[in-house]
DNA sequence: CTATAAGCGAGACGGTACGTCCCGTCTTAGA
DNA sequence: TCTAAGACGGGACGTACCGTCTCGCTTATAG
């Protein structure tokens, strides 16, 4: 991810002080202020004072500069939160990510990428397969661990619950009609889970209510 | 949406044969082929020799040009079907619209649209949000008649539903790890309604089964 | 120049009073305000309310409209002065011209008619021509009753004259590095004189050659 | 005027040879072969091979590139001839520039320029009053040192010589209704200079006034 | 007193050039 | 060796006018 020269806080870097880490600060600051469209690598460079060259040799494209982007923030706040109850899980993980995407420039770049991909089929499809599978393998291991747990069933279509959980949030995220909320994250979940229980489990919800 | 010389099918155009319909068509190959991003006005004006000042006074905007292609496309297949069941309906609905997204230009159309819109924010959000509300009407009508069917339960958050079944969709279109098969569309109704159902239709539903 | 229906003053229109009228004032006052590069069909058009085509049937080119302008208020100015003396005579058209260059339209007119005339040789050269010759025909009237009166040398070269009075004041026009007074005239014309006046005007020419 | 890479005639040029010289000669044959309304900076890219972009960076409008071609030429024919005799002086200078005008690039290339500054009054009035007073002031000096030797009187209007015998060439060129050969040349010098001989030189002076 | 032709408005159209923004590649020179 | 600096060829943008055209409406006069 960085290229030769790695910066870790406290060390000393091997050129003037942040190359990678200027022109990565100046890209943040542009996807923030100004959405995807207006960073560019001319602009980037520009407002950095890292030369373009220096920049495209680190990043073949602004798609790339994203992703570090958004793997920086999402890496850092991205876990499995393991609390043992599986609502409770996914609605940690529907949380997390609804700030990430609302309250960091991960959304930005999450969205420029999407779209990046969107709209250049196949080019870039690889990159947004890398980090997307990521994500669903968080949520895939949660939802194996319910099962294994007996609190779904053990033939939930795990894929299919996935892509609900992320595919209402960021239909929602896209088309802005509603906020992304807390109380929206907690009814889906339950939505979603109702169509997956254990019988056992069904029971027990209504009793804790 | 045709300004001035208006050429409804069957009547005969007043200019040679369609200035407008040179440019969708065109614009609709391209987008076929080559994707979104692909699509230029300079080329749709080149391929299709219509003038590139002709086709910036019909479509300001490359957008305004697919929202065209989509509508047209999507006003002919995208109906209330109202089957008389709930889950016949969604059913009905998902697999069009996922005809639509795979199988017409439609698809790269809508794609490039929310693109669009991703990485213009605000800009162009507004005609996002003015045709992706005809999609969730028409899901909105579906789901108020099963209401008052009484197949759903009446407290049923219609909005969170609508991202849920359509939310799915798109996640699924967008990431392309699994395809948009009609088994998918089956059970992702499947789930979705089970979450919302009144007891009394739930039992009858497995006995039809 | 008024093709089809002459508007006199005091007699009705043909047609909705004055299109070509409104059309020359509209092209007079963008050629005051803004200069001739400004000057455009299309605006014409569009702040006049007559339509591109109507102007374009009456004149062909922005330099047609031009001419127009310019002939209107020339016409009316530049008459033969005729005082009995000829500094008195040339004095007389200097000044007049240099009016109609600096206060009226005519100026503007007529530095954009050259300005077409120069950037493109030969197409519009024929209407500079054309009303270059009024002008010179004048001034060549006005030096040849000099010669006849017995004030000027009969073996002035009348066109060299001409060319010096002329040119001497577009230069400056041209330049605008001093001004176009009154001054500027008559030492112009003292200046021009000196060189052709005839021994009994001035017993000293003999010497000079 | 050569912003980065110079290329001083034999001296090797850094870049594929000439970026600069391709331009400059293609639009010299443009404005040659059809005059300045038809130099377009499109056609020198085009024609020249050298990228649009590139050609406005060196000059940020076609007016500049003139100014560029005319004085490579001007620069490298206008001198002081300092013959010591006025007459002998005035008259090569006059032949010089009528030279220029009718047998270089420097010919059209000026002239356009009159024209852009004519039709765009203010906005490119600077470069034409900058280089106009470069001609002016070789005039200048030799009229001075006339002045010095006292072949010319003291009191003479030295702008007004200048823009006589600037205009009266100048006219003649732009009307083109006679040649510009060294016989005007003679006539005009000789027809200027009587105005302004000291008595020495012609002792009627005095009683001309 | 009507038909008809002319003048006109409106504006679609194909087209050229503009001047700008970014792209991604390349060369040069300096640390 | 990595970097800053920036020239370069190129694609597309969106705009301004150009000059041509087709279409109907209006009106004055010729039949």
């Amino acid at each position: 991810m960085r290229p030769g020269n790695r910066k870790i806080p406290g060390e000393i870097s091997h050129r003037k002080a942040g190359t990678r880490g200027r022109a990565l600060a100046t890209a943040a600051e542009i996807l923030r202020r100004d959405g995807y469209s207006r960073l560019t690598m001319e602009r980037v460079a520009a407002k950095s004072g890292v030369a373009k060259t220096t920049i495209y040799r680190r990043w073949p494209t602004k798609a790339a500069l994203c992703v570090e982007l958004y793997l920086e923030v999402a890496g850092r706040e991205l876990h499995d939160p393991d609390t043992g109850d599986i609502a409770s899980d996914l609605r940690h993980i529907c949380n997390t990510v609804m700030r990430l995407q609302t309250r960091t420039v991960a959304g930005p770049a999450f969205i420029g990428l999407i779209a990046e991909a969107l709209s250049n089929p196949g080019s870039s499809a690889s990159f947004l397969a890398e980090f997307a599978k990521r994500r669903r393998e968080l949520t895939r291991r949660v939802l194996k661990r319910a099962i294994h747990r007996g609190e779904i069933r053990a033939e939930t279509d795990v894929d299919l619950v996935i892509d609900t959980l992320g595919g209402a949030t960021t239909f929602r995220l896209l088309q802005r009609h509603a906020p992304l909320s807390r109380k929206f994250a907690d009814a889906l979940v339950t939505l979603v889970l109702s169509g997956c229980k254990t019988p056992q489990t069904s029971r027990a919800r209504k009793e804790m209510r």
